[in-house]
DNA sequence: CAGGTGACCTTAA
DNA sequence: GTTAAGGCCACCT
């Protein structure tokens, strides 16, 4: 019998959040959608704060539907993902990207050949 | 069990 | 371009 590695609704969250490329960024309700888990948008954010700093997640390439960084402005982790961000060459204006330039466009195929069973 | 909360989203002003 | 309201759902009091 194998060990049960079947993806939880987290895993698979962190999945897919590891496969933003740098220099990109993607919605919480994108990540939830294509986790397969539609209208989730909330649990995303929660899978993030609870994923093991060891996943070395590029939490920072999400953002909120509005292309806005979703922390108070001013708070510490709003700096941190912005530095984080710009350090991509990824332009923060008043805490926003623009989509347009930056929105993460998966090649579906691609992506479900790399999901976890 | 009931209510509040939040790293959200869509819609409608 | 903005904000406000309603919806959402796992977690915590």
């Amino acid at each position: 019998m194998q060990p049960s590695n079947k993806a939880s609704p987290m895993t698979q969250i962190w999945h897919i959040v590891s496969m933003i490329p740098e220099g990109k960024v993607c919605s919480y309700g994108k990540v939830a959608d294509l986790a397969g888990l539609p209208g989730r948008a909330r649990y995303v954010s929660r899978a993030l704060k609870a994923a093991p700093s060891e996943l070395a997640l590029p939490w920072h390439r999400v953002i909120n539907s509005q292309g806005k960084i979703s922390f108070a402005e001013h708070s510490e982790p709003f700096i941190e993902q912005m530095q984080r961000l710009r350090s991509e060459a990824i332009i923060v204006n008043r805490g926003r990207v623009k989509l347009a330039e930056y929105e993460w466009r998966p090649d579906l195929a691609t992506l479900v050949l790399s999901m976890p069973f």
